[in-house]
DNA sequence: CCAAAAGTGTTTTCTTTACACCCATGC
DNA sequence: GCATGGGTGTAAAGAAAACACTTTTGG
């Protein structure tokens, strides 16, 4: 770590880094056919609508020693940027998700606040209520509620806010719901997860309706049994969800190229 | 620039720089009120149709060497990433555009073939045909068409996909399509951006209706005659369109904190 | 007058929303 | 039985698409 007067650092290169933002749901909506309650003691203020979580950990060094933060780690130049935000996760988390995309880089000399000025790239990861248990709660790696976060480090803060904007976003024109749930889920949990995201109630009827005929959702015949009311189906998304959610083209570079052969040609057709 | 062995590189930070893919309209889309034939001897292939530019400079160092690839430069820390991009732009082709937004961070060992680990913040920029006339061609800066690109170097082809990508999907949701059009425009050109950027023919009387009553247009009370027809009315966005585009968050950092409280509180309402 | 694009009206179709109602289960 | 959420039906409202038609210009 090169570290020089401050002209000098002024016109090098910022330091680089990635960070992951994981968000979760608790009970109401993350649960895979079973058991499913735990984390449901924290308080709830709102009883019909499930909130967002997400894992924080506590600083070690300063700036901002103490203080929580997002996970993550310094940028390697030997493995891919997925990869990197994988192994930040892996590293202090133990969390493996299925939905991990990059979300948008960081950077500017306001980000600098009391250390050397700092890039960074920042992943998202949405887990399901299975893998979120995973995650051993420890001294210096907690979960919270993304309406009730402490005081984050540098401008954490904003990103958990944009990435929550983004899911928002997001979660209106692709399946990115399911990510959220297990694989295998009641359409009432799939509900839940959207009305927790939009922060509003839907509609039962119209919401099985619209999720069925979407053409994304596979009956697994079975049914779960729940309370003194008829069980629900139980669903699963079926395998390759298509166009629906990230390019391709950034993940890998190998997928790349097959299909942006059939995607791309402006100018065409008609 | 810090070179070492080759194991020493690969546990170090990559190197940081960013790059900008630039789109822009031919004749049929982008001109504001006033004479606009210029770029249009180049052979249209699909005369109805406009087709989207992108200016390229040529490397003039080793690796790919003489090869085409997108206006970029390497980070320095005392700038933020918006300028950074802006000062690539700036130095290489004189752009000065009036939509500039992050587009994505490209990174991975697989990028730095024949040089240095490479990780890139890419922006897009996308400006109208006033600003597109502004950049002087010379030996080393030149339009291409987006349908026709020369053998880019690194994998700039791959971003130049994704950056077309993204703008067929952004223009479904939001007003972005303004921005390759100039500040006062007809209708009829305005869906000529729609149509080039589609790739598809729409139907003028639906899409006047769509825009009129989206509320985001406004009418100059201009008209411009062009050709032996009735004269076309001239409108202009309205100021300050509503969210519909980028999260104002990642913009700046003192603006983000205002328009941040309003509107995150996820689990809340009804 | 004619050609061509601007602009309006109307019908059809599809999607979304609201809400009434039936079904299957535990107690 | 009866309360509860799962699941179906249906009508009204709204948005999108298709297309006939009128208007205003240049030639």
């Amino acid at each position: 770590m090169p570290l020089g007067n401050v002209s000098e650092r002024r016109r090098s290169a910022p330091d680089l880094g990635v960070s992951v933002v994981i968000l979760a749901l608790d009970k109401h909506g993350g649960a895979s056919a079973g058991t499913c309650d735990s984390m449901e003691s924290q308080g709830l203020s709102k009883p019909e609508v499930g909130r967002l979580w997400l894992p924080l950990v506590r600083r070690v060094k300063q700036p901002f020693r103490d203080c929580w933060a997002l996970p993550g780690a310094g940028l390697r130049s030997d493995i891919s940027l997925e990869d990197a935000a994988f192994a930040a996760l892996e590293s202090t988390t133990k969390l493996h998700p299925h939905y991990l995309e990059q979300l948008y880089t960081f950077g500017g000399p306001h980000r600098s606040q009391g250390g050397l000025p700092m890039v960074s790239i920042v992943y998202w990861a949405l887990v399901g209520q299975a893998e979120a248990e995973a995650l051993h709660e420890a001294h210096n790696v907690q979960w919270f509620a993304t309406d009730a976060l402490p005081t984050l480090a540098f401008d954490h803060a904003s990103i958990v806010d944009y990435a929550l904007w983004r899911l928002r976003n997001k979660i209106e024109y692709s399946s990115i719901a399911s990510r959220l749930v297990g694989d295998e889920f009641t359409l009432a949990q799939l509900r839940h997860v959207y009305e927790a995201v939009l922060g509003k109630a839907l509609d039962p009827a119209n919401f099985r309706r619209r999720l069925l005929s979407s053409g994304t959702l596979q009956a697994t015949g079975k049914s779960q049994v729940r309370g003194r009311h008829r069980p629900a189906a139980i669903y699963r998304y079926a395998a390759g969800t298509p166009a629906d959610e990230a390019y391709e083209g950034v993940l890998s570079a190998v997928t790349a190229n097959r299909l942006l052969a059939d995607r791309i040609s402006v100018g065409d057709s008609q």
